[in-house]
RNA sequence: AGUGCAAGCCGACUUGCCGCUGGUCUGAAGGUAAUUCUUCAGAUAAGAGGAAAGUCCGGGCAACGCAGAGCACCAUACUUCCUAACAGGAAGGUGUCCAGCCGGAGACAGCUUGACAACAGAUAGUGCCACAGAAAAUAUACCGCCUUCAUACCGAUAUUAUCGGCAUAAGGGUAAGGGUGAAAAGGUGGAGUAAGAGACCACCGCUUUCUCAGUGAUGAGAAAGGCAUGGCAAACCUUAUGGGUUGAAAGAUCAAAUAGGUCCCGCGAUGAAACUCGUUUUCAUAAAAGGUUGCUCGUCUUUAUGCGGGAUGGGUAGAUCGAUUGAGCCUGACUGCAAAGUCCGGUCUAGAUAGAUGGCAAGAGAUUCAUCCAUUAAGGAUGUUGAACAGAACCCGGCUUAUAGGCUUGCACUUUUU
RNA sequence: GGCCUCGUAGUUCAAUGGAUAGAAUAGUUGUUUCCUAAACAAUAGAUAUGGGUUCGAUUCCCGUCGAGGCUA
């Protein structure tokens, strides 16, 4: 599997982040809020993710741009934890909650620890949102 | 060599691996009549700032309004110039303040360096000036000063009067003085007077007019006024000048279906007349409603609502353009005191769109802290820490604010050597 | 990205450019009570920040910082 990120990987489509926000599944795994919404085969080709970091927490866009930049490359780097999903694809929103800066090792523990607890989770948590 | 001030410039590096963005080239696949388009792979060079920030000004650009006028509103405010434009910049003028020098008895004046100035108008009008103070803007109401007359008292001479002093009441002349206050009605000195006063004189300050110099702000000189009306316009306001409003989430193009929208045609308002007496025909009509940037004028459209038929075409999701060749950048020459302008030559240097510059490893390292050594002092070694302010969002010109450290130039001071 | 509004005691609000910035509530101390509450009395506490205009600024003007709202 490469270890490429490109654009179509990326969350952009206004309809589906808001779907991703209206009906998606979430939880909290300090310092990140994970939003999870499953889709149909025929609208995307490849998961896709959306990373935000909030205005409110982190005041200068240096270090949102720097917070933002980790949190890619952390998924960019452990993405082939998910693996082919045949059922259909994932798309994932990772909001960063936290008013502090935090080193890339930490972020890359959390990551994996998210798309590992991703992986796992029932089907059926689709059924009662 | 060091320190301080001012001006200008730069804004932390190297290697390896894995990645992101748009461009160019090559190859493959698919589509098209073709130019060519889409997808994938590889190669190649490039990829945040001096403030990208705050959004405080000014423009370009775009849409809207039927063209336009006035009012309202907003902004600016010494002069000349620069500029696409500006509340920006350059040069200059004036004033205030600090310091120094100097003249004068004094009021005050002159020169030099530096800093600062929202620096039009206070006899166009309105308003405000707390407390204190006689009075805060029409100065003379008050306390005072001087004087006339009357009365009472005291003293002297002397005798029923005169002179002097003091007090009270009335009248008159004055504006010197009046603890205050941020601010007190030209100032200093003289002469003068019953007491006084620009009422008079000298000087200083002020105002007005004229002449000369300067593009101009203004300056110099002369004459006159005799001084008559303080401060606040970052209070309302007046004058002059400028501004239409809204911002790229503006806007343009592509674009499936339904409803809706828009346009055209017919029926359709009121009154009168005619006859074939039907909701048939002909003629006339005004005002109303609506659109139009805040308002008014002006201007435009329509004849209610609604129904029927026909045509047109766009809001929303998305894509492309707008959108990176521009008041561009660099070098040089010329003009100008300067801001800046002209010309020759060279050059193309981010273009994202939930938003691209990152991560890891190693090295080198400004700096911080601790220990040790040495010295008049600067310093050296080891370990530790590990780089300021800060991220383009249509593009430019400024302003303001934040900023570790380094470099260059000029000035001043100190030390060392010759 | 663009536009607008507001910052006053710990909290909620007042204050025409003019005396020591006022009120409620919360806090502290005391009286009362066997103790607490309530009541009463006293007390401390603030103009976001830096400049300017003015004799004088919470108020007027400018900059900075912060908070909130509108706009698809």
């Amino acid at each position: 599997m490469n270890s490429e990120l490109h654009k179509n990987e990326r969350l952009h489509s206004k309809k589906l982040i808001k779907e991703l926000f209206d009906k998606g599944s979430s939880f909290f795994l300090y310092p990140f809020k994970v939003m999870v919404l499953e889709i149909n085969f025929d609208i995307s080709e490849t998961n896709q993710v959306l990373f935000s970091v909030s205005k409110k927490k982190l005041k200068k866009a240096v270090n949102r741009n720097l917070i933002k930049r980790r949190m890619r490359e952390a998924y960019r780097l452990n993405k082939q934890i998910l693996g082919e999903m045949a059922e259909g694809k994932k798309i994932i929103g990772l909001i960063y909650v936290s008013s502090e800066i935090v080193t890339f090792h930490v972020i890359e523990a959390k990551i994996k620890k998210i798309l590992t607890t991703i992986k796992e989770k029932p089907l059926s948590d689709k059924n009662h949102p």
